[in-house]
DNA sequence: TTGAAAGCGCTAACAT
DNA sequence: ATGTTAGCGCTTTCAA
């Protein structure tokens, strides 16, 4: 059985009252009595029962967060920095990964039924009805990551994923790249809008845009390396060679550095690359990869940040949008790894 | 403000109990009572204040996973496998970061004021005096993943570490290897293990050891990947070069054969590779790599169950150790990636 | 400085 | 078939 306030004030032939005062530290207790509490309490491992509290003061002290899964880095970054950002004021976060979206309500519904003050939720698909009520009818401050619902209430954090494009694109052509080749991703809303901030890079700087080096890397098929590897063959094959190599992530870079190897060409004299993801273990491979990071830290901390201020009894009600900046980071380049 | 049974009741004119036994499926209520509740439960969009619940019953339906870190997909795994095998009993699951263990006490302390009704944890390090005075006062059941705390009292579910080496090494030999170098990992009890599967092995099939074949590969400068090269490349000018070679994770075996490539070495005519952790991105890369995979999935499965059992009112109170075995993921060996 | 009473929302055990 | 009483462990409020 665990210990109650009631025991230790039996104990010490005091009511539960003034135990309670004094583990809150309240400070209209005695010092004596607070020392004899205190030892007592630690003594007997005395830990508070969280349910009850929370069921008196209506407040949990803890927050939601859904992820489409579990064990992403990505996803486990974004819950690292909520964590962060939370933690020093009290309180906990509770993890629940959505299977991909598939058991998005039931997930919802779990973490509500829990009492979370606040629910933040990270999601790929756009809109739903579904969010588009709940907003409405809930109390429950919510914190959209990554994408927002059309149409529910709700602050936003996300990346500026337009910028992921831009940033790659302007990266290249700052190393002299004028044949810009994109190993782009899925037709997705980020897949589309890393797409158009990858166009809006070449016209700031006044390129041309070659369709024939655009290329779908995100099929189904194949890993995602060997996808680099097959679509940087079409490109080489084709006339016009690129000598500018953008990809949707990592692991499609190096597959593409590798056929570029294989057919005899040198980098970075005569073809630069970059990714997006600084996955750090595949940047760090045989060729250094420059890669354009997804903060997810930060788009946690910031979506926790937000969170506090929403839960919190400051009254704050406003909902708010806040996109962070994806960051390049460069790494050197040598031929080979020596 | 959320809705109370007290609030349907009120509204139908029926006492909360009345509504409390509809909605958890008691069947001393009139088809006629039961209907009009339940519709009007669910146009108020009811969800039960699940706080409240646990204090009354004791049950809080949620159990605690502590991990060394969010993030990385073999824990992310042994969650997924947790919440699957938990999730269909109605139990919920909260995970939480120990930081590598910085805040294992205190995600732990966080847990079981939270009332879990079992906790799970996953743990690198041995013993520690703070697990045996846990397991000692708690009434809580305790599961423990991957490395038990000597002295602590709780059931236990991890990988057959010592497998893991053993199951490389003798695919190494089923493929006529006869010289096999190890890149091994740290000096903890699991890469002391894995060691020892390797040597046993070795000595199973009557081969000889070769103390100079064994190389770490887990020193903290460098990446995975360079560390492997690094080795490889030490081992290839040493003299009696290895015709296998298995390393202690798949992105240092990466390097050792792209260090073997360098050299001039025929893969998989002169010289064979297997790595660990079957991680799929990493293993189909340019060349297929055979690798002994580390189910966490299927850890977290048994892991979930045990707790299941432990905490239901069976009355189970014993514990008890299961050790899953490696599996041996076999890849096709070309060449190079067409 | 200490404590008694009341109640958070729910349910087990009993009436009716 | 429906309702009453009591209480889970805690904290808010107010009194001693």
């Amino acid at each position: 059985m665990p210990v109650r306030l009631k025991d230790i004030a039996a104990e010490l032939n005091l009511s539960k009252m003034t135990i309670s005062k004094v583990l809150r530290g309240q400070t209209d207790v005695s010092e004596h009595t607070k020392a004899r509490v205190l030892q007592r309490a630690r003594e007997l491992n005395y830990r508070p029962n969280t349910t009850a509290r929370s069921l008196r003061t209506g407040q949990t002290f803890i927050m939601g967060l859904i992820v489409p899964s579990m064990g992403d880095s990505h996803f486990g970054d974004v819950a690292q920095g909520v964590m962060q950002s939370i933690r020093s004021a009290g309180y906990g976060l509770v993890v629940c990964p959505s299977q991909d979206e598939e058991e998005l309500e039931q997930q919802i519904d779990l973490l509500l039924s829990r009492q979370v003050d606040a629910l933040l939720i990270v999601s790929l698909e756009e809109s739903a009805a579904f969010m588009e009520r709940l907003s409405k009818e809930q109390t429950t401050p919510l914190i959209f990551i990554n994408r927002r619902f059309a149409g529910a209430a709700g602050s936003f954090v996300g990346i500026d994923e337009e910028q992921v494009g831009h940033i790659a694109c302007k990266h290249l052509i700052g190393l002299g790249s004028k044949r810009i080749a994109y190993l782009r991703g899925p037709h997705t809303s980020i897949g589309d809008l890393r797409y158009a901030g990858f166009r809006a890079a070449l016209s700031d700087a006044g390129l041309a845009f070659h369709p024939e080096l655009v290329v779908d890397a995100m099929g189904a098929e194949g890993s995602e390396y060997r996808r680099g590897f097959d679509g940087m063959e079409r490109l080489l094959k084709g006339r016009g060679r690129p000598d500018g190599v953008m990809a949707y992530s990592d692991m499609i870079a190096v597959g593409t550095m590798d056929a570029s190897l294989n057919h005899g060409l040198r980098i970075p004299e005569s073809i630069r690359f970059v990714g997006s993801g600084n996955d750090v273990k595949v940047c760090e491979m045989r060729i250094p990869l420059s890669s354009v990071a997804i903060q997810g830290h930060e788009l946690g901390q910031k979506a926790g940040r937000m969170a506090l201020r929403m839960a919190g009894k400051s009254g704050f009600k406003g909902t708010r949008k806040v996109l962070v900046m994806p960051q390049l980071v460069e790494r050197g380049i040598r031929l080979r790894p020596r």
